[in-house]
DNA sequence: CTTGACTCTGACAGCGCTGTCACAGTTTAA
DNA sequence: TTAAACTGTGACAGCGCTGTCAGAGTCAAG
């Protein structure tokens, strides 16, 4: 699958596709004539990615964690350390869901001011 | 008050005391000298500002409902339109906190994943 | 008066992400 | 074969936020 089928099927624009590349997310093969050629598995990849990216996290912490991202089975080697990553990166989430709240809140509240004057 | 004692007491930074103020979220008074001259209620001010933007609120938005920021009592003139606004960045919140959801869920599961092999 | 802490402005730079443009080569379909 | 659509690379720019630095003025305490 070439670039731009990938980008239409995932929703995220060729520009960001490359980028993904050059920070190491995806490495997909090459064509003789050098156009990047995907697995049909990397459009559950790109999902996630822009999953977890959507959760505030970046690229590069997503690295951190790609064998999971993509769906490698058993990890081996960086286990231990990729489940410290994980529960930090859920933490973090965490503090940023409730940052999110409070921020709600003060809106609805805001809300609440001037509909009772 | 002068701006190193604000940024003391919200623990927000003197550089970003005034880059609030560049975006026309504080106006603080001037002594003779060119000072900046808080009024303590702007500790307030700055803290919700603080906790909104933790929301992923930015600036230029959260200047939308200054009054309600400042706590201005009730609003007059633009009021519809501050609902509408208020009522959106609502919205956008509970998008965001879905959003977040998704991705917790994902890291969620490589723990699981890795944690059971 | 001098010194050290504080403040002012303005500029530059970086972060992570994203779009766009230019220029060149490739593929596909008429 | 030719034209349109696609892909490649590299560079530049912008977003919103943030730190830092330089150069100058101000204030408070010794």
């Amino acid at each position: 699958m070439k670039i731009g089928e990938l980008s239409k099927r995932t929703g995220v624009s060729i520009r960001m596709l490359r980028y993904y590349e050059a920070e190491g997310l995806l490495k997909p093969r090459r064509t003789a004539s050098g156009y990047r050629d995907y697995d049909a598995a990397e459009i559950r990849t790109v999902e996630r990615i822009k999953l977890l990216g959507s959760g505030g996290m970046t690229l590069a912490t997503i690295r951190q964690f790609l064998p999971c991202v993509r769906g490698e089975g058993p990890v081996f080697e960086p286990c231990d350390e990729l489940r410290t990553v994980l529960h930090e990166q859920i933490r973090q989430a965490d503090q940023k869901a409730e940052k999110l709240a409070q921020s709600r809140r003060i809106l609805r509240n805001f809300l609440h001011e001037i509909e009772q004057p």
